[in-house]
DNA sequence: TCTGAAAATGAGAATCGTTCTTATTAGTGT
DNA sequence: ACACTAATAAGAACGATTCTCATTTTCAGA
C-alpha cells in the first residue's frame, strides 16, 4: 500500500464518518507514517508544535481512534502512544523497553503472524468476546537503557 | 506451584532483595493468586480497604513490581494493573475490553507459547535489545460492552 | 534482649497526562 | 450566500499516580 493509497483511505474512511481531515489531523497522520513505532501526545507535539495546541491534538486522536483510523497503546506512566490502525499500516507488533517505554516496530516470522490470526479468529467464534485484532509486545531494555 | 510455594517463592525473592513481606503486601499478593486477570490499585484498594491506604499500596506495587514479583499492565484511561510476574504465576495472555478496559487471562496453545518463545529469544539473541519477556493481547468487546 | 539503621507506613499535597468547557472559527451541502 | 455541523483554541478541571515527611515497624548485630 502506498503512502498516498494510505491518506485516500484515511480520508474516505473519516469523511463517510462525518469528520473531516483537516491540516491538524493531516500533520498527525503525516509523522506517524514517518515513525517507526507509536508516538504519544508529547511526541506529536514536539514535532507540530505550532500549528496545533494540545487540546486539539488530544481531541484529534481521539476522534480518529474512535473512526478506527489510529490505534491507541497503552505505555507506562499512563502515556497513551497512537499508530495508524492495523488495516492500515499492517500489524501491531512492538519492542518494549520497560525502563524509558520507548517502542519500536518488529517483524513477525508469517508463521506466527497467521497463528496469531487463527487464535483471534477462534475466540472471536467462542462467542464469550467480540475479538478485533491482537498486540503482541516483546518488553525487556533497550539498548540506551540497558 | 503450589498456592504457598508461591507465597515462599515471593518472601524468598523479596528477603534477598531486603524487601519486607509485610502484611500489607500479603494481602496483595493473597488479592492477585485469586484474581483471574490483572488488578489495578482502586481494585485492590476496594478488597482491602481498612487496612492498607491508597499511597502504601501504590509504593507496596511499585516496590513489588521493581523486584520483579509483580508485574505492571498499562490499560485505557492511564489505569495500571497488576498480576503476578511470569515466573510466578505463568504467562500474560490477556483478552482485553477496549471499552471498559477490564482483562481476563486466557490460556494459549502450546504450539503457539514456543513459538513466542522462541521469537522473544531471537530477538535478544539479536543483541539489539534485551529481550526478557513478552505479552499477548486479544483486544475487542467482552460481553457486557459488546 | 537491647539498640540502631534501614524500610515501611500514613496522610496529604503535588504532579502530570488527559479530558472537559465555552466561545469562536471554518467546512460542507443546499 | 446560508445554515448546519464539526473543529479549533485557551484554559480550567479531573483523576491516577507519585512525592514529602514525620512517625512507626522490622531486622541484624552487639
Amino acid at each position: 500500500m502506498t503512502s498516498s493509497n494510505v491518506e485516500a483511505q484515511i480520508r474516505g474512511r473519516l469523511t463517510e464518518a462525518g469528520i473531516r481531515y483537516t491540516d491538524g489531523r493531516r500533520q498527525v497522520v503525516a509523522a506517524l507514517m514517518n515513525a517507526q513505532g507509536p508516538l504519544s501526545a508529547a511526541e506529536l507535539h514536539s514535532q507540530i508544535a505550532d500549528s496545533v495546541p494540545l487540546s486539539s491534538l488530544y481531541r484529534s486522536l481521539a476522534v480518529m481512534a474512535d473512526a478506527d483510523v489510529l490505534a491507541p497503546h497503552h505505555g507506562t506512566k499512563g502515556i497513551t502512544r497512537y499508530e495508524l490502525a492495523e488495516w492500515l499500516a499492517g500489524h501491531h507488533h512492538h519492542l518494549v523497553c520497560v525502563d524509558c517505554g520507548a517502542v519500536d516496530d518488529i517483524e513477525l516470522p508469517p508463521r506466527l503472524e497467521s497463528t496469531l490470526h487463527d487464535l483471534v479468529e477462534a475466540v472471536a467464534e467462542s462467542g464469550e468476546f467480540a475479538a478485533a485484532g491482537h498486540a503482541l509486545e516483546v518488553v525487556g531494555r533497550c539498548k540506551a537503557c540497558a
